[in-house]
DNA sequence: TGTACATCAGTGAACGCGCGTTCACTGATGTAC
DNA sequence: TGTACATCAGTGAACGCGCGTTCACTGATGTAC
């Protein structure tokens, strides 16, 4: 027995040597370190609940106490790690319609983008857009944060398309239907991985084809 | 104190004064109660994870160990909540669905049973759709229980409808399109219910409208 | 009609678990004089 | 160039919590004789 835990031993996944103490003034470094086993946990074990505090602490090498010294609380841990991983998404949604002329195809690369995103990422997604909004800080602006994964990109090409006339209808209706269609996809399975799904992207196509169709013309 | 917890206090909702012992033969009583009582916490707590073996127990005005008479263990009992409140979705379609002719009318009709009984529930739809299987038991077969609520009106309607040429393509596909679209539309209101969503029923009609439009006519 | 007895419907007490969080502290390191 | 000292980056130990589950038991009740 190496650990010096004195209430509770841990065991699942990844522990680590006891960290190198940072140098003076460095100590921010162990803030990055933290995320980054949070974020490592998270995917590895697949399960949120994994990630506690003191799970963390373990995979980093350090003591739980040393993660209040730079987060306030277990949420706003959990809330940086689903966050930076989030605006990755913007990058995703940017590389995807890079050089796309027609924002109906904008809009169809965007789906595609956001459910791939979704489905390599299934914990992330789970927890900023499955789970109770109490896993999440209080003060959390969820509107800013759509905005830093990429939603911008969603709304104008919805916003161009109207204006080009080659869909009918309000562009902020199309955007919640076509993020409601796309999220459905991927929380379904995301939810039950488990079940006979029909292939992924032959569903994606027919659903994109079917509502792009429906919202060319005039009622 | 009346209590005789020995380890814990629970608090935060509906404790009961002891249960008076069933008659002998009526012990399956209790399974009911603990059912009900279980339901009701769901319910009035709006959170899962007040639903422990505890809670339940202390609701119905009985002793923990109790519980264990009649499910062999907490996911059990969860299921089994979520498996009763399910069987009615089917009741809501069937009632829905009476006497409508049209079978794409049926679908719409489907679509809009679907979200209210979604959104009158929402734990229980968070439990059987939101969550990990993990927490459901290992052998639940997820098709049976889709049946049980009612996916036959929908498969049904969808056949239906493309036989008689009002939609074209794969019924199979036209299902998961329509599930994933209600899904999507439920899941992301329960998940952040807070948010500035747009009408319910206006965004309903639009996704409907323009899905049903898009499957009526050949690519 | 009375009584021994099996059964049924539970109880009481405890098990070990891991959790988030707090508090007083330590010891290396850089800095001022 | 040497030393006292403040500061920084953590540690060690414990707090109280509620959880699922087990185990040996109890006492009322119906039944057989």
């Amino acid at each position: 027995m190496t650990t010096t835990d004195t209430d509770a031993q841990l065991g699942v996944v990844a522990p680590a040597p006891r960290r190198t103490r940072a140098r003076r003034g460095q100590g921010e470094l162990l803030r990055a370190d933290i995320l980054a086993a949070a974020e490592r946990l998270l995917i590895e074990t697949g399960d949120e609940a994994a990630v506690s505090i003191r799970a963390v602490a373990k995979a980093v090498g350090v003591t739980p106490p040393s993660i209040y010294l730079h987060f306030a609380d277990k949420t706003e841990l959990m809330f940086s790690v689903c966050q930076v991983h989030w605006t990755r998404l913007d990058e995703h949604l940017t590389a995807a319609t890079a050089g796309v002329e027609d924002p109906v195809d904008r809009l169809r690369a965007c789906g595609r983008a956001y459910l791939e995103f979704g489905l390599a990422n299934p914990e992330h997604y789970r927890i900023l857009f499955m789970n109770k909004p109490t896993e999440l800080p209080n003060d959390v602006d969820m509107g800013e944060l759509m905005d830093s994964g990429g939603f911008g990109h969603v709304s104008q090409a919805a916003a161009e398309a109207v204006a080009q006339g080659k869909l009918v209808g309000d562009p902020a209706l199309i955007v919640y239907q076509a993020w409601s269609m796309v999220h459905g996809i991927v929380s379904l399975r995301i939810a039950h991985h488990d079940m006979p799904w029909p292939d992924l992207h032959v569903l994606l196509d027919h659903c994109m084809l079917s509502m792009f169709r429906g919202l060319a013309s005039k009622g």
